[in-house]
DNA sequence: TTCTATGTTAACATTTGGTTAAACCAAAGT
DNA sequence: ACTTTGGTTTAACCAAATGTTAACATAGAA
């Protein structure tokens, strides 16, 4: 019986390297629809309902960054994998600021991708609520790289952590200054609540408030009865170009008027 | 234009059974050599380079496993299907400890058989496009020369790698930064998953740390329960390049809006 | 106050990884 | 056939990492 395939968007303009990949994910049961630049991609993005995109960085007219860009307009939850050239880094990508699942550096190994895919599908899966995405975060003067399981300080070494560590910060920067429920990381994490998952929370809880407490602008917040909150406090400078942006809004719309 | 059909070796002692395959994949675009026990298969296996070997399991005097395991030390690579009996498990291949890249239980849907047979090509043929063509890596003040097996660090004399610390070594490098999970070591350099294998991968991990010892920049990290990590850290010189990059990517963003 | 939720620490069990040396094995040489 | 050699696996032992639980302290709500 033929279960729903899942559907993959590939732009590649590469059309030797494009069509092989291409058959490679078919072969491996997905759907794939491949386009060979940026418009293209859009447009078919638009007509279609895809469970993941695969986007070359490199490409001329509309690269994949731009791309993304408004793919992430259209839907918010898609999960992205990049495929980049091999001598750009996290932290260039990082600059971009596209919520990005992953990304691969050219030539990448079949394998891995398929790896990776199957992860991403995965998460999605056990995801009941739309939070999957993204494994970088910045957390006040904190980076976390949840995929790696390392979190660092300014320019400190970084401090590796455990699995149920990363997954509890990751839960809790993904509700930046919003609630956490209890419930939730119980579920997702512990996949069980009851008193002794819970009071494991907690344990969990004090051990990050350990790694957080060198920054005075990042805490974690218990709200009684419901869950935690990770506050980021602002420094005066992103204050400020918070104002100054509310004020370029407003007048935009004044203008509009 | 006629690109060279690709080379299957059948080894089947069932002369029905195996006439009939032969001639099915032979429809379907394959050049087949039909062998009708081990030692025949074997014979003819020296005497050509073939594309993939599909073999039965249950055959008398030499049985498809013994026969694999000759081939293997023939050639490391040639992708090899089993035709099994339905009530052979898993468990009991992995028992044999033979790179196998499928298996079969007979009797098995034609079409399956080609849809494998397909997928082990491409996949075979996008590695080899996208990472068996990489054979050169600077691993910070190293050089590793993977085709040739070896490893200079400076201007000292190179250092000759093994197979199994030179195909490590090159799947760390291949994923620089990044996690290089234990599972994929396994499946592409063992074959297998299990125990023992990891076990031997973690002795030549300690092998290879030793080799890298010389120099500081370079280390293998191990991410716990996921696998290794490669990290070089950068000279003073490549991180003002990356501030630099860094700042290029975040004024594009804002020319942007 | 009194009850319950949370905070914290430490003890413990379990799993995973690091290291070394010996066993094993196939290929090449004698 | 015997030995040497290089490569790999296996075993054994130890160390590190991880997660759970208990115990006790404190804070919040009623």
């Amino acid at each position: 019986m033929e279960t729903e395939n899942k559907k993959i968007l590939l732009v590649e303009d590469d059309p030797n390297f494009g069509t092989v990949l291409k058959d490679y994910l078919s072969m491996n049961d997905y759907d794939v629809t491949h386009a060979k630049n940026g418009m293209e991609g859009f447009e078919k993005f638009k007509k279609d309902d895809f469970d993941l995109c695969i986007l070359d960085v490199m490409m001329p007219y509309k690269d994949g960054f731009t791309l993304a860009k408004e793919i992430r307009e259209k839907n918010e939850d898609v999960p992205i994998i990049f495929l980049t050239a091999k001598a750009m880094k996290e932290d260039v990508l990082k600059g971009y600021k596209v919520g990005a699942d992953d990304y691969l550096n050219k030539p990448f190994d079949s394998e891995v991708l398929l790896m990776k895919i199957k992860a991403i599908m995965m998460r999605k899966a056990t995801d009941s609520v739309a939070d999957s995405k993204q494994f970088e975060f910045n957390i006040g003067n904190f980076f976390l790289n949840s995929k790696l399981r390392f979190l660092t300080y300014k320019d400190q070494e970084p401090n590796k952590l455990s699995p149920k560590e990363n997954e509890l910060l990751r839960l809790l920067a993904l509700h930046e200054n919003d609630l956490m429920p209890r419930e939730l990381a119980l579920t997702k994490i512990w996949r069980d609540d009851n008193y002794f998952t819970s009071r494991s929370m907690d344990v969990y809880i004090a051990k990050l408030r350990k790694y957080l407490k060198i920054d005075d602008s990042v805490e974690i917040l218990n709200i009684h009865g419901e869950g935690f909150r990770l506050v980021v406090k602002k420094t005066e400078e992103e204050q400020a170009k918070e104002r100054e942006e509310k004020e370029k809004a407003k007048e935009n719309q004044e203008n509009e008027k």
